[in-house]
DNA sequence: GCTGTTAGGAGTACGCCGTACGCCTACGAG
DNA sequence: CTCGTAGGCGTACGGCGTACTCCTAACAGC
């Protein structure tokens, strides 16, 4: 019987995702997001109570975007745990500058509540129950939280590799000899063969 | 020859710290910072020249304080790594209002490059070299990082358990079970367990 | 067709924030 | 003594999140 709504939750995800595609992160602001919808800016508070929903459905809308169904049963566990976080890995890097966004709500999102109960069904396909589960699936969100986050704002990687190449290398020897290492891995190995370490080291 | 400064780069950074032990990372402002020094909010862009680098500052004192002398040689490498890993926590867990501000600013802390250093040279005792050790190293920071990170602000710990007890059971199984069983498992455990878990993949 | 309910839309205002800029003061080396 | 520099303070700008108010437009039920 009122006026109908205008807007969809999602549709202001996607507006408020457009400018932090285009701006940068930095850029996004209440009133930023509603001109990108031709609104005023207090308006879109008819749609969330405040700053941080907003995030989350900017959150829900990349980690959503994540295929969550089980990957071919033919492939040992392992790999089909590898599958599971490429997946993951890839809809987070296509929104670069939403990553911190991303890693920080991550826990509150559908989708990434999605992820989780798909990989648990893997674990618990490879034998793996109880603590040894709950060990197991926390030190994989780690590992993959933490280690997009140091692609993206790392010291071994961009500009944190100058800083390093500039330490005098006398106090810090390995330092310097790893980071000129460092430079000829590409992150993708780098990232993966982490993640191999970390399955080897749950296997058994 | 001209007029002696007035404050050390270290006690602009008690006092930053200071703010944000007590009143929370919110409440840290260039403002908050001066008032805390007895100054005037301007005051302090001698000192930095933004607030990016006092943030800086700031983490360089929490990480400064972590011990990174070679633990005992007598114990196996992963005990040692261990060792360290544990002062690492233990001295981000002492500033917890923090922690955001830690791991985000981490990689540009000399505190953080003497870990680095050191751990890299234990990797190196136990046989480990060249790109391996790289990759080595990466997945350490990332879990460490990565795993702190879910602690603190993470879906199977504090408000984020509640959030996924009141899930539908019957479309996530695997995930409300884990989470009664994880209530069970204390943090350290969870910690440490799953660093062992990457460090045997690691060994070999 | 009128009315009541509710969403839409706009505007104003407050108290924060980071920080650019300018002015005066106090110190200490030459 | 003087001059260069750091210290210290105040003012000001543009942006932020968001509380609040006022009016309008669409539809359901009478």
């Amino acid at each position: 019987m009122p006026r109908p709504r205008s807007l969809t939750p999602d549709r202001l995800a996607a507006s408020a995702l457009a400018v932090i595609d285009r701006d940068g992160l930095g850029a996004l602001s209440m009133r930023t997001v509603a001109k990108e919808l031709g609104m005023s800016p207090m308006g879109l508070y008819r749609y969330v109570a405040d700053r941080e929903e907003l995030e989350g459905l900017v959150v829900d809308r990349v980690l959503g975007a994540v295929d969550t169904s089980p990957p071919a049963p033919d492939a040992p566990w392992r790999e089909r745990i590898e599958v599971m976080t490429r997946r993951l890995r890839e809809a987070i890097a296509r929104h670069p500058e939403a990553i911190t966004l991303t890693l920080t709500h991550r826990h509150r999102s559908p989708g990434g509540l999605r992820w989780s109960e798909t990989v648990l069904g893997l674990l618990a396909e490879a034998g793996i129950d109880g603590a040894r589960r709950v060990v197991a699936l926390r030190a994989l969100h780690g590992y993959i939280t933490g280690a997009i986050q140091l692609e993206h704002l790392g010291p071994l990687s961009g500009a944190g590799t100058s800083v390093i190449a500039a330490l005098p290398e006398d106090r810090f020897p390995h330092l310097t000899e790893t980071a000129r290492t460092a430079a000829e891995v590409d992150p993708d190995q780098e990232f993966f063969g982490g993640l191999r370490l970390l399955l080897r080291g749950i296997e058994d």
